[in-house]
DNA sequence: CACCGTAGCGAAAACGTTGTAGTGTTGAAA
DNA sequence: TTTCAACACTACAACGTTTTCGCTACGGTG
C-alpha cells in the first residue's frame, strides 16, 4: 500500500526543510532551479498532491457546498443539484448533500453538523415540516455566523438572504389563463395543503386567474390533498360527481394520478377535460397522453442559486443587501390540452 | 454578527488553557466540578461546537462517503444516493456527491480531488466512457492508498474490491422465460452498445433464454441503441417491419418510447406486444399502460454499499478479501404484460 | 522532616499546509 | 577591509483540536 505523501516526508527524503518543499512546488523564485526541479521531480514521482483537510483548516474555506433538500428521489431536486454542481465544479467547488426527509429535526441537525467547518455556504429548501413549524432559527443562527445561505423553491420570508424561485402564483395564472382563453370556465384544482407555500402560492393563482375573469369560485372543484399515498378516493369522487372540462393540478404527481383515475371511469384526457400539470418531471414527457404542465427548470434554478451563492462567497465585503431571482416558467403543451 | 467560537477562545476569556476547556467539555475527571461546569455553560451559552475540519485533520478520517456516479438525474441513482446516505446518516456520515455525466475525465478529476483528504471512502458507478476506454488506474489507485471502494451497478472486474450489483444477467433470462411460459416465442429486444456492461450482461440474459428453450436468434429483433435521443427511427422501423409478440428493454426509457411509437403506428400494448424494461422508476409506474419491469431496488443497493464500505472503514485490520453482493431483483407485473 | 500520592491544571506535540520572518553564505561595491 | 545586497534556504506561527506528559501544591504517612 502506498500511503499519500506528505511534504514532510518529501522534506525529509530529499533533506530540506518543509518549507523548501512547499515553496519548490509553488515554483517560489526564494528556491534554486535545482532544488526546486529535484523536488518537483520527487513529489511527481510519488504523487503528491497537497491535503485538503490542512488546506481548508488554514485557510478557513473548504472549497464546498452544502445542499439541504427533503428528498432526492424527485425529478425536480435532482435537477436542481445537477444545476447547482454544474457551477460549483466549473468554480472549483465540490457539493455535500443531505436530505432531510421533510423533517424538520433531520434539517436542523444536518444543517448544524455541515455549518461546523464542512461547508463555505448552503443552499437548501424547506421541508415541509420546517414549513409547517415556521420555525427558522436553525437557519438564521447560521446566517448570523457570516455563512452564506441561498434559499431556493421552498422558501420563507421570515429569514432573509438570497433566494431563487418561480413566481408560483403567476406561473398558475398563466396556465388558467391559458385554459379560459380556450374556452373553458369550469377548471378543477388538486392542490395541496396551505402550508406548503409553493402549494398556496399556486391555489392563489389559480383563484386570482378566476376571479379576473369573473368566473365565479367553486368550492368543490377544489381538492385538498394532505398525502399523496392516499388521495385516491377524493379525486375519484371529484371526478364522479363534479362537472368540469379543465383541471389543473399543482404537480406532475397529482396530475398523472389524475389522468389514470379518469381513465378508470372511462373518461379520456382530453377529450373530457384537459389538464395541466406543474413541474416538467419525466413523468409529464412520458406518460400518455403526455402531460401539458407548468415548466420550472430546475437546472437554472440550481445553476443560479450556486452563482449566487458563490458571488456572495468570494467577494470579501459582505453586503446586506440580499436578492430574490425569479426563474421564468414556460407552459410546454403536449397531449393533455385540446388545441 | 457572531462568529463561531473556538476552544482557544473559550480558554482567553474564562483564563484557563486549552487543554483545561477541551477536558472540561469532555467531562473529564481531571478537572475539578466546579470549572467543569463553569466551562460547560460557557460553551452553551456561545454555542460552542468542536471545527470538523480540525477534527478531520487530527483524526484523519474525515466521516465523509465520496459518491461518484454518472448522473443524478437518472430515477435509479437517485435512489441509490437515498439509500447511501440513509445508512450513511444512521452512522455519523456525510455524503458529497460528484456527478462524472458519463465522462472519463470528470470521473478521474473529481476522485482524485476528493481522494485528498476530503473523504474516507468511495461509493462509485462507473461512467460510460470510462467503461468503453476500460481505464481503471485512477480506481486501482486510490485502492492502494488505502482508501476503501465499493462499486455499484456499473462494475469491472478489472478492479479488486467490494461490489454490488443486480444479476443483470439472470433478470433478463427471467423476463424472458417469463414471455416463453406465456407462449411468446417473437421476443424483441431494445438493449444498449456493448461497452455498458449491464446492456451487455441484460443482453446475454436475453440470448441464453432463448438458447435454453431452442429458440432460434433473430438479429432482426435486436436493436442496439446508442444514442437516446436520436433512436427513434430504429425503433420505428423494428415496430413497422418486423413482427414480434413481446418486447425486452434493458431500461424504461426504452421501453416508454417504444410504446410511444407503437402507438403512433395504431398498434397498441400489450394487445399487439407486450413489455416489459429494465429499473423500476418512475415513468415505469405512470406511463399508460404501466410498465412490467424488471425492479433493480435502488434503496436496497445503496444502503447494502454504504454498510459494506462503513463496515470496512471501521474496521482498523484491513483485510483483503473482497466480496460482491448480488441484490436480488423482482418482475414487476403491470399493464403492458398479458397474464 | 522527608517522602509520596494525587488533584487540578497547563504545556506541547501532532495532524499538513502556507507565508512571513529570519539565517547564513557568498560576492561585490565602497 | 568593511558593508551590504542577493541568494538559497530554514524556523516558526497559525488554523482548531485532542491527548500525553509534566508540573505544582497540598495533604497524609512514616
Amino acid at each position: 500500500m502506498r500511503k499519500k505523501v506528505t511534504l514532510k516526508q518529501i522534506a525529509k527524503e530529499l533533506d530540506v526543510s518543509i518549507s523548501t518543499v512547499s515553496k519548490s512546488l509553488k515554483d517560489s523564485h526564494e528556491i534554486s532551479e535545482d532544488t526546486r526541479q529535484k523536488v518537483q521531480a520527487f513529489a511527481k514521482l510519488y504523487n503528491y498532491k497537497p491535503n485538503n483537510i490542512a488546506l481548508s483548516l488554514k485557510n478557513k474555506k473548504t472549497k464546498t457546498i452544502g445542499i439541504i433538500i427533503p428528498e432526492i428521489v424527485h425529478h425536480f431536486f435532482a435537477t436542481v443539484i445537477s444545476g447547482i454542481e454544474q457551477v460549483a465544479n466549473e468554480n472549483g467547488y465540490n457539493v455535500i448533500v443531505c436530505l432531510s426527509d421533510e423533517s424538520f429535526d433531520k434539517e436542523v441537525i444536518n444543517m448544524e453538523l455541515l455549518a461546523n467547518g464542512s461547508t463555505d455556504g448552503f443552499i437548501l429548501s424547506l421541508s415541509k415540516e420546517t414549513q409547517q413549524k415556521k420555525d427558522f432559527h436553525h437557519i438564521q443562527e447560521i446566517i448570523s455566523q457570516g455563512m452564506p445561505v441561498v434559499m431556493f423553491d421552498r422558501v420563507t420570508n421570515d429569514v432573509f438572504c438570497d433566494k431563487v424561485i418561480i413566481d408560483d402564483q403567476q406561473a398558475a395564472y398563466d396556465a388558467i389563463q391559458f385554459f379560459i382563453c380556450r374556452g373553458f370556465k369550469k377548471i378543477a384544482l388538486l392542490t395541496t395543503v396551505d402550508y406548503v407555500s409553493v402549494g398556496k402560492l399556486r391555489t392563489d393563482g389559480y383563484l386570482k386567474a378566476l376571479r379576473d375573469n369573473g368566473i365565479e369560485i367553486n368550492e368543490d372543484l377544489i381538492v385538498k390533498i394532505e398525502d399523496i399515498d392516499n388521495c385516491s378516493n377524493k379525486i375519484e369522487s371529484l371526478i364522479k360527481n363534479q362537472e368540469f372540462d379543465a383541471l389543473f393540478a399543482v404537480n406532475e404527481l397529482f396530475a398523472v394520478t389524475a389522468i389514470k383515475l379518469a381513465n378508470k371511469q372511462g373518461k379520456k384526457v382530453p377529450d373530457d377535460f384537459s389538464v395541466i400539470g406543474f413541474t416538467d418531471g419525466i413523468i409529464s414527457q412520458f406518460s400518455t397522453p403526455s402531460i401539458s404542465t407548468v415548466s420550472q427548470n430546475g437546472i437554472k434554478m440550481g445553476r443560479k442559486a450556486a452563482k449566487m451563492l458563490i458571488d456572495r462567497l468570494e467577494k470579501e465585503e459582505e453586503d446586506e443587501l440580499y436578492t430574490t431571482e425569479i426563474i421564468e416558467t414556460e407552459l410546454v403543451l403536449r397531449e393533455s390540452t385540446t388545441t
